[in-house]
RNA sequence: GGGCGUGUAGCUCAGUUGGUUAGAGCAGCCGCUUGAUAAGCGGCAGGUCACUGGUUCGAGCCCAGUCACGCCCA
């Protein structure tokens, strides 16, 4: 029995294990979280509390969730348990986008696959079904990462009610006028037959060959003048209506072997060269501006080989860079152009079909493909003449985002939102200086976007959307515009969803309505395009804010990647402003992107790096994953790599070991029985508790200002350097040797208790699952603590009166003399004199007046602070201070390990020392 | 090509209004420990602060340019 000391002990004993395991423990807790609803349980504990709404950004119910989509989803996710356990009522309604293209090729392609023909109304039969079943996988893989919110009633942009919320915004800006039909280039993709929306990620840019030509445009009336134009696309020349020249630009006639030629002076020897003439001379020099045709002297050319003028105009996007200066004008082919051709009044020409096909009005290149036009059209150009130079250039070129295809600018009949009406432009940019935009210069990115961007085009000429919900009388032509009939439209959407529209009549629609003007029982006929999808996910101020009981308007954040200042964050702004007045948001946080750090580039499918959130959280869990998310300064890009989530990973291993620590050591500490009150603390337990309070601090602020990397990085740093090198290093020989009922045991664990709750509540918003599993091992007894879930409790507060500045910088003094030492000791170990520090002695000495005072006020504690045997003091030692490391004298005490000369003193217990002999009379006595 | 950003040790982050030898944690290397043990402790070694040039007595911080990367647009 004499050798059983360490059955006196009181070591670390519990039921947290050290191995997290994640993977197969995270679906438990969810499941407990399920049947406790625990959702619904924290709405309900705050259905007083001030209301903090984050309004979803709604993904597209397509594929997996893509780990790019989870990093968004969990900070939005740390912002709304932040609020909650902020003391706010934060509820957060999840939502996905469900129409548009990339569901309808899908679906196409299926029905390719199987030679399926369908009605466009069985056609969204399906698509409703595909995008059902994938709001159902992302549903599953977003609750696997922990992530709380109203899972069973999300907004789907395909439900009734948000369809009528977005047919009823569209009626409010048509009544108020915003809302334009008109001819205007567009980009358009003629593989998917499609306007594409040039203000989103429809178009995406890439190298791509392109034959590009000088030509000579005849002048009116004045033989062998010719302007010199340049282009990259041939094929748009029968579209060709004018020549753009800059004002302020200096060109030149010069005249090159018995011909004159016009070009910008500065690039004369580039096309002269081109052309491979090697003289030629100027004749004269004019300003841009004396050569616009409707000015005296103006020039006026003639189409190459089309019956028509073509006059020159002014334009200041023209450049020096590459070209004649003298640029090619299709109003029908070009925003700038047609931007040109309407201040000179010139028609909007476009003779390509929908699926790019020239038309008659392309004269003798009628019926030919767009593509497949230029050679035809540079060999005639050539033939008649009019060719001065070709060349084949490799520039950036827009293609389709979905089938890759080259597109074209193209004119036809679309919607447009007039984004200046009623000044609406002006209180946009007035708007959103009242925002708090998140990093600040998020301001600066969404004003000069607001600043520059042209009218919105909101029609698509797909199936699966939402109608452009307009209809008239086949026979007069009367547009039902009128409140009496949208309004009717609005609760039929409401009744029975869009599909109303593409099943039922136009007459069916508006069922009992007769044509006011022309009286006549008539056909009606209903529009056939449909709404762009960013108009839908625009209006869910509309579809979710305004229809939510539980949530208000404007919402307090819009959380998302910064592509969204062109995309949702405008397209909520402006249909917001038109039908509220005011901004939907009162703060915008952005995220940046993943980036492979190994290549440096954007996470893509072709480095091989998985894109699924699934993959991620079945290798590593959800909480690593989401610690890894905060562990980093979203703001910026975000790098991925496998060295980067084994770090965090260590890091998740540190900060759980630190818990089971203290787990361990609070088994037999029932705070409500044993809590040491603050004023009777040991003084390194009140230092522990005041760096408590700064931490808690930090962590407040940080959460606040949505800066969650400084969470992880202050969390991270206490658990290592104040607590597990420092703290819990120095606590182990008491809390195990003492007796169990000792007050320097009482007084550890009751900071140790209370430092393991704060740190689950600091915690909770970013690692959902080990905090609860933390709450659950450590069971808070009584009072408010006494909840089911770490989620319920709010966070810690800073406690002035527990942060004492005076005592921490008495005891930074005294971390300074640790490190001084254990270079020492490190010395001493090397040497073999020692191996652990308690068989060291060490002889403190000398050193400056604050040194002396500082080693005179720690003395008596020393040994336990410096976790070595013994200390000697000698202060007359003078002013250099001097360590001096020694065997520690004595014995070893095989109970607490210490040496000890008292060890061997004691008949009973010879092998242990005083300090422990009276600790094990005491158990004795109690057996 | 344009707008808005980013660039500090192998990794993630700090670096106060420009002011001494640029900090931390992790990883690395070398030890100790075996009573937090697929743990714990200590020591050491890592940086031309992307590059170039300015302003200044003094620049990681200010200015200009260059390069790389990202988002958005052409």
């Amino acid at each position: 029995m004499a050798t059983d000391y360490k059955s006196t002990l009181n070591l670390p004993q519990t039921d947290f294990p050290m191995k997290a395991d994640l993977v197969t423990r995270e679906p438990q807790m969810l499941a407990r979280w399920e049947a406790m609803k625990l959702y619904e349980t924290l709405q309900d504990a705050r259905r007083d509390a001030p209301l903090f709404v984050l309004h979803d950004g709604p993904p597209y119910a397509n594929g997996n969730v893509h780990i790019g989509t989870a990093l968004n989803k969990i900070l939005k996710d740390v912002v709304v348990k932040a609020a909650s356990m902020a003391g706010h009522r934060a509820p957060y309604v999840p939502g996905w986008d469900c129409h548009g293209l990339p569901i309808e090729l899908k679906v196409q392609k299926e029905l390719e696959k199987s030679r399926e023909q369908l009605t466009s109304a069985q056609m969204r039969d399906r698509c409703r079904k595909y995008a059902e079943h994938f709001v159902d996988l992302q549903r599953k893989q977003f609750k696997r990462l922990g992530v709380f919110g109203d899972w069973e009633r999300p907004y789907l942009t395909m439900s009734p009610d948000y369809e009528a919320a977005i047919v009823a915004t569209f009626f409010d800006m048509w009544h108020q006028g915003y809302i334009y039909r008109d001819t205007k280039p567009v980009y358009w993709c003629v593989t998917c037959r499609t306007a594409l929306a040039a203000a989103t990620a429809e178009a995406e840019y890439a190298d791509h060959k392109s034959t590009s030509v000088y030509v000579k445009f005849p002048v009116k009336s004045k033989p062998g003048n010719f302007v010199i134009i340049w282009t990259t696309t041939p094929w748009t020349l029968p579209a060709n209506l004018a020549i753009a020249v800059h004002p302020e630009f200096d060109y030149v006639w010069a005249r090159v072997g018995n011909e004159t030629w016009l070009v910008a002076e500065a690039l004369l020897p580039v096309v002269a060269q081109k052309a491979g003439v090697a003289n030629y001379e100027v004749i004269s020099k004019h300003k841009g501006r004396e050569l616009e045709a409707n000015n005296g002297n103006g020039v006026v050319a003639r189409h190459p080989f089309i019956e028509r003028d073509s006059p020159v105009v002014l334009a200041t996007y023209v450049t020096l860079d590459t070209g004649t200066g003298c640029v090619h004008t299709a109003p029908g082919h070009g925003l700038e152009d047609h931007d040109t051709g309407r201040r000179y009044g010139l028609p909007t020409l476009s003779p390509v079909d929908d699926s790019g096909v020239l038309t008659a009005d392309a004269g003798i290149f009628a019926n030919q493909h767009v593509f497949k036009a230029n050679r035809p059209i540079v060999e005639h150009l050539k033939q008649i003449g009019a060719l001065v130079a070709e060349e084949e250039i490799a520039h950036s070129y827009p293609h389709c985002w979905r089938c890759k295809n080259p597109i074209i600018f193209r004119a036809t009949e679309q919607w447009f939102i007039n984004v200046d009406h009623k000044n609406l432009r002006d209180k946009a940019l007035h708007e959103i200086e009242k925002v708090q935009w998140v990093p600040a210069w998020g301001f600066n990115r969404i004003q000069g976007m607001i600043e520059e961007r042209p009218d919105w085009c909101i029609s698509r000429q797909r199936d699966w959307g939402v109608p452009i919900p307009v209809i008239k009388c086949e026979a007069c032509g009367f547009v039902f515009e009128e409140k009496q009939y949208t309004d009717q439209l609005v609760a039929l959407v409401a009744r029975e969803g869009v599909d109303a529209w593409f099943k039922r009549s136009a007459n069916d629609l508006l069922a009992g309505v007769q044509c006011p003007r022309c009286k006549r029982p008539t056909e009606f006929h209903k529009a056939a395009d449909i709404l762009d999808v960013w108009f839908e996910s625009g209006v869910s101020h509309r579809a979710v804010l305004r229809l939510r009981p539980e949530l208000k308007y404007p919402a307090d954040l819009y959380l998302e990647g910064s592509d969204q200042h062109r995309g949702w964050f405008q397209s909520a702004l402006w249909t917001a402003l038109a039908t509220e007045g005011h901004a939907p948001f009162k703060a915008v946080v952005t995220h940046g992107f993943l980036m492979d750090l190994e290549t440096k580039k954007k996470v893509s499918k072709s480095y091989g790096k998985p894109q699924d959130s699934d993959v991620y959280v079945n290798r590593f869990g959800a909480d690593v994953l989401r610690l890894w998310t905060i562990s980093e300064d979203y703001r910026n890009d975000v790098p991925l790599s496998e060295e980067i989530i084994e770090r965090v990973a260590g890091t998740y291993r540190k900060i759980r070991n630190t818990f089971r620590f203290l787990l361990g050591n609070l088994n037999d500490f029932d705070p409500a029985k044993d809590a040491v009150p603050p004023a009777k603390l040991e003084e390194l337990d009140r230092w522990a508790l005041s760096r408590l309070q700064g931490l808690i601090k930090t962590c407040h602020e940080a959460y606040a200002s949505y800066e969650f990397h400084r969470v992880y990085h202050s969390v991270n740093q206490f658990c290592t350097a104040d607590l597990s090198s420092f703290y819990l290093d120095i606590l182990k020989d008491r809390l195990y040797t003492l007796g169990k009922f000792s007050h320097e045991r009482r007084s550890s664990q009751t900071v140790m208790h209370t430092m393991a709750a704060a740190l689950a509540k600091l915690l909770a918003p970013a690692v959902p699952f080990t905090a609860d599993e933390v709450w659950q091992c450590l069971r808070p007894g009584g009072g408010r603590e006494a909840l089911d879930s770490v989620h319920l409790a709010l966070l810690p507060n800073h406690d002035d009166h527990l942060f004492d500045g005076e005592l921490e910088a008495r005891w930074e003094r005294l971390q300074t003399l640790r490190q001084v030492v254990a270079v020492e000791l490190e010395k001493a170990r090397a040497k073999g004199t020692i191996g652990k520090s308690l068989e060291a002695s060490v002889t403190l000495g000398g050193g400056d007046a604050e040194t002396k005072a500082m080693l005179k006020y720690f003395e008596p504690q020393l040994p336990a602070l410096l976790i070595v045997s013994q200390v000697a003091i000698e202060l007359d030692r003078g002013e250099s201070f001097s360590v001096k490391v020694a065997p520690a004298l004595g014995q070893k005490c095989a109970r607490c390990w210490r040496w000890e000369p008292s060890v061997g003193q004691h008949t009973g217990h010879p092998a242990i020392c005083s300090r422990c002999v009276s600790v094990v009379e005491t158990l004795e006595k109690l057996n």
